[in-house]
RNA sequence: GCCCAAAUAGCUCAGUCGGUAGAGCAGGGGACUGAAAAUCCCCGUGUCGGUGGUUCGAUUCCGCCUUUGGGCA
């Protein structure tokens, strides 16, 4: 018998920790973030991060796993995530994966292999600099070399990803795979996938205010406080995630708060728009508009029913 | 009340020596296998304020009207 796992996924701002809580609650579920940015501590507001009194005593997992000035990748993310599973499921209680960053759920979702494709920080600044010293077009040729295949699919000015692509063959001798031309499903579990939107722009009217909100929650001093007291190198990975970037540059050049809020504010509707591009692409997903629900126990009851039905079909 | 200027894409504006127009921003679409809240690619038809006139032809020139700035009373 394969453990069931449901995940929710849905743009930055739409409701979903909210309703995954909520559904938590009535399915006797345990919630697996799926965020790149709240597996930092100290991250808080600019994260959005479940307070606990939001939580309910759901137990979330995954949130909080590392220091800011950690490197995390999707590599461990999948470790962890499918560990997570198994406890949760040997507990009896049903996994439920929330969040909005596209990769880390296909990471579960997809059989994706990350055992030998390790990743080589020396070699990725060392081309980096050449890609910087020689241009674009000079390490995509690298690359056209190695993997003719993967140059062709990968843009040259995609510098970040041509060099993936050459640290991938140079340290595994493998080829970087194609998702797109082998989609293989994982088949460890059964999976429900339940997709969460709104209308554009009700969606982007949300995370205006929601930028508000945590501009007078104090983001700004979490921030500050991160670089200044907490000594957090500024260049930090972590850092640049949205409402971090913007609020460093903010911090350091004194440029007017209104602008940058702006600025912010532009930035996490572009990224809501960039998930909802990647979620479109996903097959199975039952989508709910919740812009066209009165009240959120409805939409709960509606997905739950699904759920059920869904799980009796098996 | 009089004089001057402006009115062009959602916004700010450019332009057409008369042959129905283009930048930036906003916005839209797409890609995605170890940084992914990252990184990258593609996308510009709009009664050129309204209405008459001149003209083969007007968004462009002229008149009037409307609105918005500014000036003079």
């Amino acid at each position: 018998m394969k453990p069931n796992v449901v995940i929710l996924i849905g743009p930055t701002a739409v409701g979903k920790t909210n309703i995954s809580i909520e559904l938590a609650k009535k399915i006797d579920g345990e919630i697996i973030s799926a965020d790149s940015m709240q597996i930092y501590k100290y991250m808080d507001i600019g994260t959005a991060k479940p307070l606990n009194t939001e939580m309910q005593n759901i137990p979330h997992h995954l949130i909080d796993i590392v220091e800011p000035s950690e490197t995390f990748t999707v590599a461990d993310f999948q470790a962890q995530a499918k560990l997570a599973i198994d406890k949760i499921t040997k507990n009896g209680k049903l996994p439920i994966i929330a969040g909005g960053t596209g990769l880390y759920i296909n990471s579960i979702i997809y059989d994706i292999d990350f055992t030998s494709t390790i990743s080589n920080w020396p070699l990725r600044n060392h081309l980096q600099l050449e890609a910087e010293k020689y241009g674009n077009e000079y390490i995509h040729n690298k690359l056209k070399k190695l993997d003719p295949e993967a140059a062709n699919r990968i843009h040259k000015n995609n510098v970040k990803r041509v060099i993936r692509a050459i640290e991938v063959i140079k340290t595994s001798g493998e080829k970087i795979g194609n998702f797109k031309n082998d989609p293989k499903l994982n088949e460890d579990y059964n999976f429900i996938l339940i997709g969460l939107t709104r209308d554009r722009k009700e969606l982007y009217d949300r995370i205006n205010k929601r930028v508000d909100m945590m501009i007078k929650d104090g983001l700004i001093e979490e921030v500050s406080s991160l670089i200044n007291e907490k000594g957090y190198d500024k260049n930090l990975i972590a850092f640049r995630g949205l409402g971090y970037k913007e609020i460093i540059v903010y911090l350091e050049n004194n440029i007017d708060l209104e602008k940058t809020i702006e600025i912010l504010k532009r930035d996490t509707r572009r990224y809501a728009k960039r998930q909802l591009t990647w979620f479109r692409r996903l097959d199975n997903v039952r989508w709910y508009n919740l812009s066209e629900y009165i009240s959120k126990e409805n939409l709960v009851c509606d997905i739950i029913e699904y759920i059920e039905r869904y799980l009796y079909m098996l």
